[in-house]
RNA sequence: GGCCCAAUAGCUCAACCGGAUAGAGCAGCUGCCUUCUAAGCAGCAGGUUUCAGGUUCGAGUCCUGAUUGGGUCACCA
């Protein structure tokens, strides 16, 4: 049994025999003492004032005297106003730390085995990854692992959105201007050179706007009556209709951007378990639409179009198949949905990491989903997250004020780059490993730059910021390790002997240690990476302040054994942390 | 306009279920490398937690209302 339920039994032990008041164990509350206090963990007694007829400086005094007396870990502890701080003995720590080096169970998965699907990036297949993908990526990912930890079988996935007017628009561009130019030819990656056709097709597009505006006829009727545009149609038809040439260039363009992606979530660190594409689930959603129909969940209007009545759940009703037959988003959504769950029977929650604009979306989709009669519909959640503004402002692709996925991470690796060659320490080194370092810090710091936020907030994306590796930032966090790992290999070997006596930074990076699984549970529990990169940097901090204050090497025996089990678990503990974040640590920097 | 979300130091972010004197980093100022990695550490300065009420022993946190900003209400995805 933990100290922590020993401490709650006695509290509870106590009320009942001394005030026969019987406690709820969630009413006991104990929480990390502030630093400015004297005290390891902190036990809140206004709760038991009442019963305790007294006042909370003399309950505490009371119950601190109990526990003081009845639990061995307790070495003292001090009242202020309401709170009782408790202060544990030397060997408590000593043993703690003795127990974490002797078995590291503590940094293996859990085990549930409940199958868990994470959807994450899904990206259009007309332009190529940008910041925003980025903050989704990093964050599915993480939680893809966080969750993993936490003991979940997770299948990573995307949907790819593969169809539709967009991706005739390159398409048509590429074959009216491209003169069969391809990503080996040009030397562009795949992604780039299908969006170059799709900022060439809409710079066309206007063209003939304007033509058609010049001409006398209206804009808004000028861009659906523009040649360009029928054309774009007549190619959406032909794809629907299984046009084999139509066909064939969009499987061959696709490809190229396949191949694009590939080489970006490579560099990112991220990776899939399956794809689904929405090429193959949009017919399945309408099937499961017409069938409704023909049940009574749906109703038609007059041009024959199929709608979900939603007035019941307070929602607008909403469209799922249009009067020509054709579908839109929602209906591949529950088609991609119903896949899934056929895929994966057993799946106790499948989470969807998209923005916070389709919050409604999502709430329509589970709601349709609950109507079709789905049990698994309660299954379903929203991983949503806010937008990555710009300084100068909100991201816009047609503004052009995109912030391209491939440039940033090339930019933070130069940046890590040049930091590094200015501080000289790594001239013993060969440039192949030198650039993976390179590599390592500045994905490193743009990760952990995008996780930091709580996901569900907006955040402000600073370029000049993201780059810093000072301060609150991922290098900062692999930097102490690699200092951790200096100091272990200086050590060599060395055997744990136990302590009896523990100073204040050594009990503080202690609680730190301490308080690892928990804070994990946390992030798992509410799908939040930030929760451990926070911690990360208190760790961090917590290390860097014993590493100053104290003389690890250079100190007698007992000392010695005891801050270089320290400095290990603290090494382990920022890599296992780190690595949930899909970051990396380097042995030096 | 209806609904949803946010607002904390000059800037970017923390603050677990309501708990102590609201914490970090950046930017500014002061110190610390002959000793284990100074990508670090110690310190100074910086706050009416947007505003007005309410609940509570206790409110940045919960409730009501307002202000400001954002999102959404598509036969776009």
């Amino acid at each position: 049994m933990s100290v922590f339920n020993t401490i709650a039994q006695k509290v509870a032990e106590y009320l009942h025999e001394n005030h026969a008041f019987e406690l709820e164990s969630q009413k006991i509350q104990l929480d990390a003492t502030r630093k400015e206090f004297v005290g390891d963990y902190t036990l809140i007694v206004f709760p038991f004032v009442k019963p305790m007829r007294t006042s909370p400086e003399k309950a505490g005094e009371a119950i601190g005297e109990y526990l003081k007396n009845t639990v061995s870990e307790i070495e003292s502890y001090n009242v202020i106003k309401g709170f009782l701080n408790l202060t544990f003995n030397s060997i408590y720590w000593s043993e703690l730390v003795e127990e974490k080096l002797s078995d590291s169970g503590w940094l293996e998965p859990r085990t549930s085995g409940d199958l868990v699907l994470v959807e994450y990036s899904s990206p259009n297949t007309n332009k190529p990854l940008h910041l925003g993908h980025l903050r989704n990526n990093f964050l599915g990912h993480s939680v893809s692992l966080i969750k993993e930890f936490a003991g979940n079988d997770v299948v990573k996935t995307q949907i790819i959105n593969d169809r539709g007017v967009h991706i005739c628009k390159s398409m048509l561009a590429w074959k009216r201007f491209g003169n069969e130019e391809t990503p080996e030819t040009s030397g562009l990656k795949g992604d780039k050179l299908v969006g170059k056709y799709y900022v060439i097709f809409d710079q066309e597009l206007k063209k003939e706007v304007a033509m058609l505006v010049a001409s006398g006829m209206d804009e808004e009727v000028a861009k659906k009556e523009a040649s360009i545009m029928k054309d774009v149609q007549e190619m959406l038809v032909k794809w629907e209709n299984g046009d084999e040439e139509v066909l064939s260039l969009w499987n061959k363009m696709n490809a190229w951007v396949y191949s694009g992606f590939d080489k970006t979530y490579n560099r990112m660190g991220v990776s899939f378990d399956k794809l689904y594409y929405e090429s193959k689930t949009y017919s399945k959603g309408k099937q499961i639409a017409l069938d409704g129909l023909t049940k009574g969940l749906f109703y038609t209007k007059d041009d024959g179009s199929v709608w979900c009545n939603l007035d019941s759940a307070g929602m607008d009703n909403k469209l799922l198949v249009r009067g020509d037959g054709t579908t839109v988003y929602m209906t591949q959504d529950i088609g991609t949905a119903v896949q899934r769950f056929e895929d994966f029977p057993k799946m106790t929650q499948v989470v969807y990491t998209v923005g916070d604009e389709q919050d409604y979306h999502f709430k329509v989709l589970f709601k349709i989903l609950e109507n079709l009669g789905y049990s698994w519909a309660h299954n379903c959640q929203h991983l949503s997250y806010g937008m990555v503004d710009l300084p100068s402002g909100k991201m816009k692709s047609r503004e052009g004020t995109v912030v391209d996925a491939d440039d940033l991470m090339e930019d933070v690796v130069r940046a890590a780059c040049e930091s590094s060659e200015e501080k000289g320490k790594l001239d013993d080194m060969s440039s192949e490993e030198q650039n993976k370092l390179f590599e390592m810090l500045g994905i490193g710091a743009l990760k952990f730059f995008l996780l930091r936020v709580d996901p569900k907030k907006r955040m402000l994306f600073d370029p000049e910021e993201s780059v810093s590796l000072n301060g609150d930032t991922g290098p900062f966090v692999q930097y102490t390790y690699a200092r951790c790992k200096a100091v272990l290999r200086k050590a060599g070997e060395f055997t744990f002997t136990g302590i009896t006596e523990i100073v204040e930074k050594e009990r503080l990076l202690a609680r730190t240690l301490a308080a690892f699984r928990l804070e994990m549970d946390d992030a798992a529990n509410g799908m939040n990476p930030s929760a451990i990169a926070n911690y990360c940097l208190d760790l961090a901090k917590a290390y860097n302040q014993f590493y100053q204050a104290v003389n690890i090497l250079n100190s007698n025996a007992e000392e010695r054994s005891f801050r270089l089990g320290l400095t290990h678990l603290t090494a382990e503990t920022i890599k296992k942390s780190l690595d949930l974040l899909g970051v990396q640590v380097p042995d030096r920097m």
